[in-house]
DNA sequence: TTGAAAGCGCTAACAT
DNA sequence: ATGTTAGCGCTTTCAA
């Protein structure tokens, strides 16, 4: 064999036309290795099916030349891309960027990687993402928050038969496995700590994402001041965009629509509660001592802002890595969600966290 | 034929062995229609050379039957995948966030879905993701900020001849192109105003995340300080991480070694600004009053703090549409990057905010 | 242990 | 205008 007393130069893209062909590919190295392709095949999927000397002969080979086989012709065999997808509301959101990281963290350690789909907040272009998913044959997808799915969609795609799970709130399809939070007894438990602080006037700004899970929220708060005996205020129970300006506006209404203001306000996030502070103090009322207020996620600005505001510390990563794992036992075991017999719900328990905002009076005490 | 007489029933996939076949090929529509496979193939591709009878009648069935063209075996012969590949150094980070809204934007436009890459941090993964973007057959690559890449490596990429092009401050390969912030002149017009402010013993907290302009940032600011007649001091100059704690331990550190504390502290990120803003508020210093600060990105809290925060607005999403916009005129004119003649480097201005932070008197004037 | 060849689903050159 | 067929690069069955 002449090209053993070359060097490795002879295993470089052949030169054609005076043009460099872009990559090696399997018949390449075959022919370098002075086997048949069925035998550079093997070292590739079956090494142990390969003689010792054979295998590593062509695994040199394959070393030197840095061949990779083509993903396409692996695809069309396969059948599997080692790819799952992820569609996420919003990206600037940092909570789901947070659960998408929890996603990636399983993801990564299999091997795998993550089409990252962003809505965008259009519910439009979630059926065209998850088509674009599926032609690109993912192995499996995650949906954050999802709700723009119609009941003849939903039929298309479990037909496709690949796995799918839900994370966050799953209102479209009982039979899909989801991860969830329970919001229902968190808001509870920031209801009944404002309560404690000695509050009755409450006031309540719901935020109207769709994605947000703010019913369960608000059956929560309900659930929590009937059994107080605290009458909720209807007209300070306000609808507000989910958005610091949404907060804003959400305060000047109610204030200015109230003979009285609220001892304290409720919120659905983190966000409103940053515009309605910042309305609260623009009206010159002082917080917490004339006004309480709660948020609800534990951004990372919630212990920054003045006074720092309590809230309600939601499992977010953790919630991604549950979501990721569910997925892979059904990819592993190479069967869609809704083929199988039981659903899998998890609920993960949120962790209130008290700060000042609140008026609490002795269970403060964290730097951020 | 048969076929003609039977009702939509005869497209659905075949049932073989009783199992469902998974999707229709080319095959079963060209049966179908009693044509053969290349002219199914010309409808899709080439409609414009099949009969219109013809055409209609094969488009009927491939509607009715949902059927898509399998992706790998597409990509087997066109080699084109529709699909973009974007690295990014953290995702929580809302500006890179930003940017990659901006590359979605004309990339989802341009009928293109993006791969997303989160590094997280680690630049060990930028390479790794980079070569399953590859091994993908993604048809270019948006890195944010990258500089993990060596010598080696970019050769070995250049050699792919697959199109590239960097967002933020090339400092790895000259003639790739790339979109960058002239944050040298940002800083400068910044530490201007603090000057006009009439400060002058000015302390720095310069952040040390890698993919940071920190360099370009300092050089304005010393030119600056240099043309004044301003002397720098440089014990007031500190590294710091750039995060919330770390403006928060500088602030510790810079204030508890000096005599007298600075008249304003300047900083490279809105993060570093929050961090400092809540030290300098322990050690009960007001803010103007006792000791000016800036930021550095215009974060969407950064109007929300209280006093809000004087600082630079960046064009993100502009950068992402940039950046995106020269990756698809090099994927449409089928060129990699390094194989052009001329580099292009777009070089966007960012805009001062100044609001109350900075102790500025007259030009306040916004709400959020 | 290895090789020859069929086939994955599609495109396009060539033939009719 | 349409059909036939040779690939694209790989895996795998079957035979040797």
């Amino acid at each position: 064999m002449l090209q053993r007393e070359k060097s490795v130069i002879i295993y470089l893209p052949e030169v054609v036309n005076g043009q460099k062909v872009k990559a090696m590919n399997i018949k390449q190295i075959a022919k370098a290795a002075g086997v048949s392709v069925a035998t550079v095949s093997r070292v590739l999927n079956h090494p142990e099916n390969v003689a010792e000397k054979t295998r590593i002969k062509i695994q040199k080979i394959i070393d030197e030349t840095e061949y990779k086989p083509n993903w396409f012709a692996q695809g069309l065999n396969f059948n599997k891309t080692k790819t799952i997808g992820l569609v996420i509301p919003h990206t600037l959101n940092s909570n789901y960027m947070e659960i998408a990281n929890g996603v990636e963290d399983v993801a990564r350690q299999k091997g795998y990687i993550t089409f990252m789909c962003n809505m965008e907040g259009d519910p439009e272009l979630e059926k065209e993402y998850i088509d674009q998913l599926v032609t690109r044959k993912v192995d499996g997808i995650i949906l954050l928050y999802t709700l723009g799915l119609d009941e003849e969609y939903i039929q298309w795609i479990e037909e496709l038969e690949i796995p799918i799970v839900i994370i966050g709130e799953n209102r479209i399809k009982s039979d899909w496995d989801s991860v969830e939070v329970d919001c229902r007894a968190a808001m509870a438990e920031i209801t009944s700590h404002i309560l404690e602080c000695g509050h009755r006037r409450i006031g309540m700004l719901r935020g109207t994402d769709p994605e947000m899970e703010t019913r369960s929220m608000m059956q929560g708060f309900r659930n929590v001041m009937k059994a107080s005996g605290v009458r909720a205020e209807e007209k300070m129970i306000l609808d507000v965009d989910n958005t610091i300006e949404g907060g804003y506006i959400g305060i000047k209404k109610m204030i200015g629509g109230t003979s009285k203001p609220p001892d304290a306000i409720i919120t659905t996030s983190d966000e409103i509660a940053y515009g309605a502070m910042d309305a609260i103090k623009e009206l010159g009322l002082l917080i917490p001592e004339d006004i309480a207020i709660t948020g609800f996620g534990n951004d990372r600005m919630s212990s920054l802002v003045e006074p720092k505001l309590t809230t309600v510390e939601l499992p977010f990563r953790k919630m991604g890595r549950y979501g990721a794992r569910i997925l892979f036992d059904h990819i592993e075991e190479g069967r869609a969600i809704h083929k199988k017999h039981v659903t899998r719900t998890i609920k993960l328990q949120a962790k209130s966290r008290i700060r000042k905002s609140c008026g609490n009076q002795d269970r403060i005490g964290e730097m951020f």
